[in-house]
DNA sequence: TTCTGCGGAATGAACATTCATTCCGCTACA
DNA sequence: TGTAGCGGAATGAATGTTCATTCCGCAGAA
């Protein structure tokens, strides 16, 4: 199942997505980046759009790993949020490819049902930790934990996207305050339905 | 400068790279969406990146328009935070697809100077305005406005993705809730500094 | 020698762009 | 008022290019 040529060409293909987008990178282009034959490619994978989902699958695979190793049951619900943003962080800044590749949304045509499972499974297992996390540390907020999921993770991502764009330069402490708003986030009880829409 | 058949040329491109992205759109389509040949929108656009352009400057132009219309100065600055997201919400029912298409990020390639440079108009001009809202409102956090923006764009965005991507339904009280929570970020302090990094 | 995996030139479909031609609305003359 | 002539807008089939995919011959292992 996994063959240094393989692997190769998932790097290779990795890293032109990333750079072009997947309508932008020719497939003789990703055999001579990986530096194979463009025919070899066709032995590994059905098609280009074969090759796409393939990708995707083992970047949110990658992630889905990153993201859950070395958790600490013992630790406070904060310390184990910290440790989650920071191991987010360390995701993106190890693996930059892989975390713009995620990001971008024109592959989504190609995608699979099955790349959209396990994208949906991925997605799940964090807000159900999440969910845990708040309950243990006892919110008062009454909004579901999917809706918090996505405007914390929106953030995270914006944020870099901002510095990527060269809109912004994010230091250190600019990370932290993220880090602390997003917190906030999880565990504030917020104002909705008292305040009219 | 404008002319029917340019806006209908305009109007059919917004609409296909929207659905399919830029890549995924011919021209000769395009021209068949529009009512016109595919001679003229040569007539109209020096080529497809120009008139990727095009697009992306008329949206970027419409949603400015829109989050500064009706803007009233003696409001309380939460009165006129949430006038900036109910506003900002309505760009994104209304123009749907112009909300996806700005979003999108495979036509970046395409973007020429003059485009990036009032894309950074637009958001300076968010960021100043935030500066004003915050400072009036007396907030004690020490978190720079740019990075405050990124975050509270970053969430909306992705709550309206998620949506979109079936991951969600967004009820209207996770809108108020989700609002409510990005007023907490631009106004609370966080614990940056204090806490190590 | 046979067989397996590989390379990269070859192929044909799809694409962006062009350009010879048509079409349309206006002007001016009868 | 009717109509002939003109200029530029519009057209879409034709063009050359690029791409995903195929195919065939080669190299090395058995």
């Amino acid at each position: 199942m996994s063959t240094p040529k393989r692997d190769a060409i998932v790097n290779a293909a990795l890293e032109a997505f990333a750079d072009h987008g997947v309508g932008g990178v020719a497939v003789p282009q990703i055999a001579a980046l990986a530096g194979v034959g463009t025919g070899t490619i066709y032995r590994y994978f059905a098609n280009k759009e074969d090759l796409i989902n393939e990708v995707f699958r083992a970047q949110k695979r990658l992630l889905d790993r990153v993201l859950w190793e070395e958790r600490d049951a013992d630790a406070t619900p904060r310390e184990r949020f910290d440790a989650f943003w920071a191991r987010l962080l360390g995701f993106a800044q190890e693996h930059p490819r892989s975390f713009r590749f995620l990001e971008m949304q024109d592959h989504s045509p190609y995608l699979t049902a099955e790349s959209r499972e396990l994208e949906k499974e991925i997605l799940v297992t964090i807000v159900r930790r999440v969910d845990a996390l708040r309950s243990e540390q006892g919110t008062t907020s009454q909004t579901r934990s999917e809706v918090v999921v996505a405007l914390v993770w929106g953030s995270f991502v914006q944020l870099l996207k901002s510095e990527r764009a060269g809109h912004l330069t994010v230091s250190e402490q600019d990370l932290a305050a993220a880090r602390d708003l997003a917190w906030n986030m999880l565990t504030e009880s917020d104002n909705a339905g008292v305040t009219k829409l």
